[in-house]
RNA sequence: GGGCUCGUGGUCUAGUGGCUAUGACGUCGCCCUUACACGGCGAAGACCGCCGGUUCGAAUCCGGCCGGGCCCA
């Protein structure tokens, strides 16, 4: 290392990590694909492209590129594709804010290219983010759903499963906005409390409570709980509906709350969820009295033409008048709004595709895949178990996957395009023959486009090489998917519905589950609480390896985390202790070159190596189990405790000779800190790659993973006898008020062991020291007994706390040489073998001395006169 | 209302049947020992949410309750 440059005192992340990123090549992260190491590869989530990578999303990537760069040096062929999940909702209302328009004043067209325009400009910008976070993307697989490549195979999945059976359509309830004139889905409903008036009016002679009156119109039914006495004889006649004139029927349920109003409820097409789930169950009559842009329809009678708002107030007016309505209460109760403008969401019936839902099987696969953490899988248990709808897949959206389906205008055939038409966007283009069916040329192109989770629920087909043309992608099935647990009921659902509809097989081996991340106050992260932290801020202020090793470390793998600044500075600082630890390292080891292939011989040189390779055990188990925090956390209390706090501190001494004490030292220091930033590579990959570099042997993340290497249990135990040495007698002296390096007279050691150490001790603790085998002169007393529970417990099961008495009460000499059997209750029972120990404590006999006591030695200390 | 999950010093967290319960941040005392004061050595601080059960033994297993979170209705 005569080459070698100094390391600089202080540690910059900021020149650092930008030095580094610069200097990393893109190719080092491609997947090769004609590649002899075994495969590992990654469905990556791909996020909507906001613009903002947010710390949610940084705590999902930074598990992926823990392990993906751990598989990299475990010699695995790694995929870290990177994708972008384009089409939805929040782009199309981006769009028309930024643009002021509405989608209708634009050709959809039009409409389309500026979503996606944004939507590449916000890509570009969370690249940046991501390469700043020196995640180890494959870019050379970057996908993006929204352009024709990725989305001709979303259409090829569509007609795929629509010829197999999987796919129908089919008229169904969905949640709809009027002002919009869209269906939305379930999580773009938001729900906001309001005032609200509880209308109590007679069908016939029975009194119902409803909410919303300006729906009496469309009512099917009045639901009654089946054991509430006030209706059962009610049961099988018709009831008539006031103002419209109507019957329906009367039907039992045992979700009506009898306490609710009535304790009768109107069932309507459809005033909320509930209705849409009796509706389905008692199987009643479809009655349409909204249209999409929320007027009432024709059905309404003398109110059709009215909004909704108004019908009500004039039904409510016609009750009165007609001496219908009986009373009015206040009522505060929940509204599902348009996340978007705020509009009361409708449900109503349209003319939707719908995806299959073949439960068992889905089980089946979901149970073939390892999850981790386990009990995750009870997540997607109860989801499918539970579900009760087909997968609704259409939307009346524009920016999204077109639905490739035309009808025929002659005769309403369903047309479906070759797989090698496609992409095509129906509305524009046309069959390129005329109708099978019957010869026509005129047709309709569908106007639907497709849920965004059609997109990203072939991710792992797209990843894996699928050509759209084989049965099976080329690397099918991927070897994990990483994402949250929030989404485990849609993206993880989906996915696996898909991959058995397409390939017949499960999508990955393995699934592991990341928790969300809260804000430092414990919730979870909201505008509205302002405790939202974003990644760039943390990159600016600490760097990308501190905020990677808060992701380590704040919760075990699968739990939720906080964030926390603190977590964040720690992590600083233990960058800061390394640096240090590595610059006094090879300060040393340059100072004068070394015998590299000196044998290690002494106590402490070989306690440490043992240390190190029981570090190497741990890490890589954690690391194959996916548990970031034991890992990390392991590789820091090796580094800071072991190494700086306890090997180097006890061989500075020999370090600063030039003995031939120092030729282990130096090599134990080296292979030592070589291995740390191995460990350390997939975590913090910058300071790795930095403090590696003044090695002189190339890039860390080139290296092998290390392997464990040593294994002497009797190198351990010397060594943890020597390292709890030397801190006894540091806090003897702190204790005595003395400086840590002030003499002593000298310090002797009586322990079971033959210990012949180098001058280490003495050197740390500036005293002579003398190591001695057996026990001291000294008086000698029993300070306690110690019990082995493990061997009392199963031996003797419930008499173990009766034997810890009576072992307790036996004399000295018995406790050190104890009899074969001991009395207990009248019985003699045997003492079972290695169940206790006497804890002795020492008194300095005449002589001027203190004592340490220990349980593995004794130290008698003689101070300076 | 249902499913899952969590409740451990002031704060956050590890531990999932067996000595005196882990670590970090904070607090207090001592120390500028030639890598690091962004450091070192020490100290104080926890009836492990509550109640019951299983067990020789429970923070840990079981049941109930209370409270937080996520997902869903």
């Amino acid at each position: 290392m005569a080459e070698h440059k100094e390391l600089p005192k202080n540690y910059s992340f900021e020149t650092v990590e930008a030095r580094i990123r610069n200097a990393w090549k893109d190719n080092s992260h491609y997947f090769i694909k004609n590649s002899d190491k075994p495969r590992f590869i990654i469905d990556t989530p791909p996020p909507y492209p906001t613009g903002e990578f947010h710390i949610g999303n940084a705590l999902n990537w930074c598990y992926i590129d823990f392990f993906a760069r751990y598989k990299r040096m475990k010699g695995f062929n790694v995929m870290f594709p990177q994708g972008w999940d384009c089409h939805g909702l929040p782009t199309e209302v981006k769009v028309e804010e930024l643009n002021d328009i509405t989608k209708n004043d634009v050709p959809r067209e039009k409409f389309r290219e500026m979503c996606k325009e944004l939507t590449l400009k916000n890509i570009n910008k969370m690249r940046e983010t991501l390469r700043k976070m020196a995640f180890s993307t494959d870019w050379s697989n970057e996908y993006i759903t929204m352009l024709p490549e990725y989305y001709s195979k979303t259409q090829i999945s569509f007609t795929r499963m629509l010829k197999a059976g999987y796919i129908y359509r089919s008229e169904h309830p969905v949640n709809y906005c009027t002002r919009c004139e869209t269906a939305i889905a379930f999580a773009e409903v938001s729900y906001s409390g309001r005032d609200t008036k509880l209308n109590y009016f007679l069908f016939d002679k029975v009194e119902i409570a409803t909410t919303r009156p300006e729906l009496l119109v469309a009512c099917v039914a009045v639901a009654v709980h089946p054991e509430d006495e006030r209706y059962t004889h009610l049961q099988g006649s018709t009831l008539t509906v006031p103002l419209f004139g109507h019957k329906v029927p009367v039907v039992y349920d045992d979700a009506v709350d009898p306490s609710f109003g009535s304790g009768a409820v109107m069932i309507c097409t459809f005033g909320d969820k509930t209705d849409v789930f009796w509706w389905k169950k008692h199987n009643l009559e479809l009655r349409k009295a909204i249209d999409r842009s929320g007027r009432m329809t024709d059905i309404a009678g003398k109110y059709s033409g009215l909004r909704t708002e108004e019908c009500r107030q004039a039904v409510i007016n016609d009750l009165k008048e007609q001496g219908y309505l009986k009373k009015v209460e206040s009522l505060s109760q929940r509204v599902g709004l348009c996340w978007r403008c705020k509009t009361p969401i409708e449900i109503m019936s349209e003319h939707q595709w719908f995806v299959k839902i073949e439960r068992d099987q889905i089980l089946d696969a979901a149970r073939k895949v390892k999850w981790f953490p386990e009990h995750m899988f009870l997540r997607m248990e109860n989801w499918v178990s539970q579900m009760e709808w087909d997968w609704c897949i259409s939307r009346q959206r524009i920016f999204a996957t077109p639905i490739p389906i035309w009808t025929c205008a002659n005769c309403h055939a369903m047309i479906i395009p070759e797989e090698d038409e496609l992409p095509i966007d129906p509305t524009i283009s046309q069959p390129k023959i005329p109708c099978p069916e019957c010869d026509s040329n005129e047709f309709i192109g569908e106007k639907d486009v497709l849920d965004t989770w059609m997109d990203s629920s072939i991710s792992v087909l797209y990843v894996t090489g699928w050509d759209g043309k084989a049965e099976k992608p080329t690397y099918f099935p991927a070897q994990i998917r990483p994402q949250g647990h929030d989404i485990i009921r849609t993206w993880a659902f989906y996915t696996i519905l898909r991959s058995l509809a397409l390939t017949n097989e499960a999508p990955w081996e393995e699934i592991l589950i990341n928790g969300m991340v809260l804000g430092e106050d414990g919730f979870k992260m909201s505008k509205s609480r302002g405790n939202i932290i974003v990644p760039e801020e943390i990159l600016s202020k600490y760097g990308a390896d501190a905020l990677r090793q808060w992701a380590a470390t704040g919760a075990s793998t699968g739990s939720d985390i906080m964030f926390s600044w603190n977590d964040v500075i720690s992590a600083h600082r233990f960058q800061t202790k390394m640096w240090n630890i590595t610059r006094f390292s090879l300060l040393q080891l340059e100072r004068k070159p070394y015998d590299k292939n000196v044998k290690i011989t002494a106590p402490g040189d070989r306690w440490l190596l043992s240390k190190l390779s029981e570090t190497i055990k741990l890490v890589t188990q954690f690391m194959d189990e996916y548990r970031f925090d034991d890992a990390l956390r392991t590789i820091r209390e090796f580094a800071w405790t072991n190494l700086a706090d306890n090997y180097i501190e006890l061989v500075k001494g020999r370090l600063y000779t030039d003995g031939n004490g120092r030729d282990g030292a130096c090599k134990v220091l080296e292979t030592t800190i070589d291995t740390i930033f191995r460990l350390l590579a997939p975590f913090t990959p910058y300071f790795a790659e930095e403090c590696y570099s003044y090695l002189n042997r190339g890039s860390v993340h080139d290296q092998d993973w290390p392997q464990e290497f040593y294994n002497l249990p009797d190198s351990a135990r010397e060594g943890d006898i020597l390292v709890s040495l030397v801190a006894s007698i540091r806090k003897f002296k702190n204790e005595h008020g003395m400086a840590l390096n002030a003499p002593l007279g000298s310090v002797t050691i009586y322990s079971d062991m033959e210990i012949s150490e180098s001058d280490d001790a003495a050197l740390a603790l500036n005293t002579k020291v003398l190591w001695k085998r057996g026990q001291p002169e000294l008086e000698r007393k029993i300070k306690d007994v110690i019990f082995n529970k493990s061997v009392i417990g199963p031996a003797l099961r419930n008499r173990a706390q009766s034997f810890m008495q009576a072992v307790r009460e036996l004399s000295v000499e018995q406790l050190i040489n104890p009899p074969e059997k001991i009395d207990l209750d009248g019985e003699k029972i045997t003492i079972p073998e290695g169940s206790f120990s006497p804890e002795f404590m020492f008194t300095s006999l005449g002589e001027e001395v203190d004592v340490i006591t220990l349980p593995d030695f004794i130290a008698i200390v003689r101070r300076c006169s």
